[in-house]
DNA sequence: TTAAAATTTGTTATAATATAACACTATGTA
DNA sequence: TACATAGTGTTATATTATAACAAATTTTAA
């Protein structure tokens, strides 16, 4: 039997609260959930994050040190991600917008480069904050 | 006298340091390097880079915790900030492109809400590695 | 010019984020 | 089975960033 793309134990755990939670959570916070599960130690959480990052399943917001679930269907979309973020109330939404993905992806800069892979921010007011 | 739009002395230290490098400085790293001019404690470091970033002098790269100065001429743009960065030499160049600027300025989402601030990092191979 | 306000500085301590290194276990593959 | 690969548990430590307070400097404006 070949692998299947099923997760560890600590990388199911740390993948379930990100998944359920409404907010991005951070390294020491998910520490700090999962210590009654067993997990007790910050390279544990590091390398499940590290693993559930590289295969999509969550993605980084790199401005806020913290993790959300990949919300986006086809998660190809690991190497173009795109996010909202709100200045008030720190709220994020993962951005899948398919023209904007494209645009970006095809973008060659002016000595002609491509680039295979980007993370985009977008700041401002969320509706709620407005 | 109204106030110039002038560097205090510390801030005037870490961004000559920053300006003249060509790679992108991390905190630590611009500490060590002042250290000879007096500037001796990081809370130093981090509330010169907090306001060169704020005024647009510097852009901080947050996938790399690190700084580079802005060489774009029309620096508004410390509020629509795009590089490529190469994954295999760490290379970081600003992305100045008026066309991408506009397109991501005025992009809306699926709400219909615009971002009045953006911070885009490109991630492939620059034309040396490749 | 001079007093109040705002900004910048210097300093110590500590918080928050992340990885190195090593020994061991579990799982997948040939 | 036996080898390789991936995952786990653990301790210690490296790296990045801020809190809190006192003093000095610069700006503003009465």
């Amino acid at each position: 039997m070949h692998k299947e793309n099923n997760l560890s134990k600590n990388q199911q755990i740390i993948f379930d609260l990100i998944n359920k939670s409404s907010e991005p959570l951070k390294a020491y916070t998910i520490l700090f959930n999962v210590q009654k599960k067993g997990i007790k130690a910050p390279p544990q959480v590091y390398r499940a994050l590290d693993k559930l990052v590289q295969t999509g399943k969550i993605h980084k917001i790199e401005s806020k040190n913290a993790f959300v679930a990949c919300r986006s269907s086809s998660c190809e979309i690991s190497k173009a991600t795109a996010f909202s973020i709100c200045e008030s109330c720190e709220m994020v939404d993962e951005i899948s917008d398919a023209k904007l993905t494209k645009y970006l992806s095809s973008f060659s800069d002016k000595k002609g480069t491509k680039y295979k892979r980007f993370n985009l921010e977008f700041f401002g007011l969320c509706k709620k904050c407005k």
